[in-house]
RNA sequence: GGGUCGCUAGCUCAGCGGUAGAGCAUUCGGCUUUUAACCGACUGGUCCUGAGUUCGAAUCUCAGGCGACCCA
């Protein structure tokens, strides 16, 4: 089928029958090849230290010239040079004569072997291993991607990312970055007292967010059940519970479309804080967001695909009201119905949906249309409608609206926060609301979860709680144009693919 | 959902109606200071799939598949 694979494979044979098995079972680095290049940098060229080392990598690129030979192998700390010398090799191991031509002959680019040797500075200046041993670690069946062009396939990159890691060096950083940003996140929190407390996943009736849920089955108790599309609600059941700082930080399930800001599966943090309400939260949002820019990318300033981001507190805070009066000219504080704000929409040259029913739902039409992309620098976003808002504890001077905000960083919703709603017979009221606009065909509107309601009647503390999207955070501090670029499984269709064949080797 | 673009050797790409091509990788030969090594020789194809137009299709048309980007 392919003779690349075929070849390898033979290779593998040969190995095994010299006596070099093809998959060894460990080996012992004694050093990562930064580590090497660091601790030798004096080293000058043409010079030669007498220690030994042993550093384990892939092969990435072979030049072989008659008896002597230039491998690059790499770890995960990067590249180092294999200086291979038949000559020294027969020196290091007389009983072994075809040493040399094992390893220029049966090691291909991709393989991982491990090696012994000395240090020697090529004239060249290139710090390199000068190997007195060598062994296979893992034989590799299939051929790396063009050393020099790497993976240009978008496809390929996202479908086999693991070719992708290994050929684009900055692929790996962005998902060191994304780790390291992820675990500050929670060390910010874990240091201030917060609780990282795990909800459901599997639900009987997915709440807390207006989206549409993955639905699946449980068979034992033949129940339907639906994958969480946000964790907000059973969190504020611990608050009612008596914890006073909860988070979680874990993957939540839409059921929606694929673009270059939305993954079906996707993570976010939500933060509780009792006895705090949204201007809290704008103040723990700068502060946790700053520290984590800070430790991933050493400043809170940085670049995202060309444009100077600056997250050093304080941020903008600015009502939608305002925003939208700024942008369209329109006042929507003196519209009386929607008929009004629908009018004095379209004489702005803005659309007016139909389904956007309400003057506050226009408002957020109106804000999305001539606001929102222009939001590049930190904004906090103040003060929504009530309508879209059926979570949010009602404003405490502005009738018709919620103490809630959005956080836009270039131009994309990357935060969203309340005062939260905790009077039960006014959140009943929401619900209820929100079931009637289910019924008339909204799939998105939510449900009246009958549970959560009994305990806010129990009894939740005034509280401020607040949703943070990673992967979108992840975007900016890796400047990464694509969610994809930050998830290292995307979701794609299935490729409808012909698998290579299962023949053992030895 | 709509629009635009892409899919050719393992990888990166050219070819755009007249014999299927290049570089790298692979294979063979040479080479003790290379680092996109070099020199020589060879090998490698379901041109995404299907239908159509044509004397002749990778190339033109239609349908489908997968993907990218933009819009909703």
């Amino acid at each position: 089928m392919s003779d690349l694979r075929e070849t390898r494979l033979e290779k593998a044979r040969t190995l095994e029958s010299l006596g070099r098995p093809p998959y060894a079972l460990g080996f012992a680095p004694s050093h990562r090849t930064a580590a090497l290049q660091q601790a030798h940098a004096d080293l000058a060229n043409g010079e030669e230290r007498a220690v030994v080392v042993a550093v384990a990598g892939r092969v990435m690129t072979r030049r072989v010239m008659g008896k002597l030979a230039f491998f690059t192998i790499a770890d995960e700390s990067g590249p180092i040079q294999l200086f291979i010398e038949k000559a020294t090799l027969l020196a290091a191991h007389p009983e072994e004569p075809d040493a040399f031509a094992q390893i220029t002959s049966l090691v291909d680019g991709g393989d991982w072997i491990g090696v012994h040797g000395s240090l020697r500075r090529t004239d060249r200046g290139e710090l390199s291993v000068k190997v007195t041993d060598w062994v296979m670690l893992t034989k590799a069946l299939q051929p790396l991607p063009d050393k020099w062009h790497g993976l240009a396939d978008v496809e390929k990159r996202y479908r086999q990312r693991y070719l992708d890691l290994i050929v684009s060096p900055h692929i790996r950083e962005t998902f060191r970055r994304r780790a390291r940003l992820v675990s500050a996140m929670r060390r910010w929190l874990d240091d201030r007292g917060f609780l990282e407390i795990e909800t459901p996943v599997l639900q009987t009736e997915a709440g807390g967010a207006d989206a549409r849920p993955f639905a699946t089955h449980h068979n034992a108790l033949d129940l339907p059940l639906t994958l969480r599309i946000a964790t907000e609600l059973h969190l504020k059941r611990l608050v009612v519970g008596g914890f006073e700082r909860v988070y979680e930080l874990g993957r939540i399930f839409r059921n929606e479309g694929i673009s270059t800001r939305h993954n079906p599966e996707f993570t976010s943090v939500e933060i509780y804080q009792a006895f705090a309400d949204y201007h809290t939260m704008m103040d723990l949002t700068e502060q946790l967001l700053a520290a984590a820019c800070l430790e991933v990318c050493g400043d809170t300033r940085l670049t995202y695909q060309g444009t100077a981001i600056d997250l050093t507190p304080p941020w903008r805070r600015v009502t939608m009201h305002e925003l939208v009066e700024q942008a369209t000219g329109l006042d929507f504080n003196t519209f009386a119905d929607r008929s009004q704000a629908a009018a004095a929409m379209e004489a702005a040259g803005l659309a007016v949906p139909e389904a956007a029913d309400s003057v506050g739902r226009l408002l957020v039409e109106a804000f999305e249309q001539a606001v929102e992309t222009s939001l590049e620098q930190p904004t906090f976003v103040m003060d929504y409608p009530v309508e879209n808002s059926p979570l949010a504890r009602a404003h405490r001077s502005k009738p018709g609206l919620v103490e809630r905000f959005e956080l836009f960083i270039v131009g994309r919703e990357t935060a969203n926060a309340f005062s939260e709603l905790i009077d039960p017979l006014d959140q009943r009221a929401r619900l209820e609301l929100q079931q009637l606009r289910r019924q008339a065909g909204d799939p998105e509107a939510q449900t009246v979860d009958e549970d959560f309601l009994h305990a806010l009647e129990v009894g939740m503390p005034p509280t401020g709680g607040l949703g943070i999207g990673i992967d979108r955070l992840a975007m900016l501090l890796t400047d990464s144009p694509s969610i994809r670029d930050v998830i290292a499984f995307p979701l794609l269709r299935p490729e409808a693919r012909e698998r290579v064949g299962t023949d053992a080797v030895g």
